[in-house]
DNA sequence: AACATTTACGTGGTTAACCAATTATTGAAA
DNA sequence: TTTCAATAATTGGTTAACCACGTAAATGTT
């Protein structure tokens, strides 16, 4: 029963193949960099899928910079290697969900630097925005309501006030897992919160102070308890 | 002349719009967590845009985990409270394309840590990859052939070998552009190739010994030119 | 023959109609 | 009044037809 699942647009095993047989179509034409792939209606037809499918497969190519579509013109192949483009499409179809440990191992990595350049780049209304945050989680805290949300926030201030694009982009592509997880594992008790506002008042100080040692090494002391807790598990 | 380009589905504008005018609803109508959001059809009727555009919106908030769509029954509010969601649509709303130096960094950070890392955790297999990356760069650079292709995968396999799905993912979303402006700047000559050469031994070396301490300096010297290169430009 | 103009077709993008599954409504039976 | 099957309305997802634009072949003009 239910065998014909195959027709979802982004079915995962369904899109892979076709990224796969793209991936052939380019190495068997030889297609070169700025090279047109063939029309969405003509892969539709040779690979007896919908066009959306081919269309969702080459949106994905898009999402990574390996193709570019022009309207009314055609797809082309990006401006990358032969064999960059293979070597990539062979580790895309290779990415695994990530699980929790990846998640926060990166998420550390990424706050310890964050704190860093907070501290060398923060505005004063980036200051402004942090402590808005830190006062809402304080005020939670201390009515003993959950504040997960507001303790991630604060974090994503300073994530914003690192003035790096890409790493905050991360944070924010991070975040939501990172907060369902919590609840889900319950990481957060009542007693680590409250020990949190003073870490957290410790990491803004540091980053008012414009000092980025000690910034990353508030940012640490924060996350021993985190990290802890979350190996524990 | 082309007044009307505001129709298009994803013009980031009115994408951008109709996801604040989504915030406002949720915050109005008071949705809490797991709410159910009023039909698409109702809310293209609302907004007065087409469905298509509405789609989109969702779609991009469903790839922040803010909302989830099940099919036949509804778009749901994820289960993320009302002050993160409202606190990450305003950062997802501000979202800037990535700068180059922005780019740089967070590779630079990301590969220091998938070093380290890969020098714990790689599988034989993972050494078979690397070292193959590695011939395919050094025959290329030998003959005199640009090799930036395969100088990143080289990296890419580091970052494999890492272990750490989170950031594999991230170092193949920042690759692609890494390449094309490093196409655009003209950031590699022969002689930085040539020593890429030892250098990307000396890291693998290193990794296949497991000694990470090792692993990570001898990333951090082979990003040294690199580092100088960019901050030249 | 050379160049300007027109025409026809192919392109990715968009959309109104459609689909299957779900949910709400109805109404007759108990 | 309660129960529960039958049915109508509603949902997100899918798709065939359509659109505006770009390209290039065809045509006309000098």
């Amino acid at each position: 029963m239910n065998v014909e699942i195959q027709n979802l647009a982004d079915n995962p095993t369904v899109q892979k193949k076709v990224i796969d047989k793209i991936r052939n179509l380019i190495n068997y034409k030889n297609l070169e960099p700025g090279d047109k792939l063939p029309s969405e209606r003509m892969l539709s037809d040779k690979f007896e899928v919908k066009r959306s499918t081919i269309r969702a497969a080459i949106q994905k190519l898009e999402f990574y910079g390996l193709l570019k579509s022009i309207p009314q013109s055609g797809t082309f192949v990006a401006n990358i290697g032969v064999v960059a483009l293979n070597g990539m499409i062979d580790e895309i179809l290779r990415l695994e969900a990530p699980d929790f440990k990846s998640l926060v191992e990166t998420r550390i990595l990424l706050e310890l630097k964050t704190a860093r350049l907070a501290a060398l780049r923060r505005t004063e209304e980036d200051l402004v925005s942090m402590k808005n945050s830190w006062e809402a989680y304080a005020a939670k805290v201390v009515k003993g309501e959950d504040a997960v949300q507001e303790d991630l926030l604060f974090h994503l201030a300073i994530a914003k006030a690192s003035g790096n694009s890409t790493m905050n982009t991360f944070m924010l592509t991070i975040t939501p897992e990172i907060i369902t997880n919590f609840g889900k594992y319950h990481v957060c008790d009542k007693e680590l919160a409250i020990l949190g506002i003073e870490e957290h008042r410790l990491i803004y100080e540091a980053i008012k102070d414009k000092n980025p040692q000690l910034a990353k090494q508030k940012m640490k002391e924060h996350f021993k308890e985190l990290y802890k807790y979350c190996y524990n598990i």
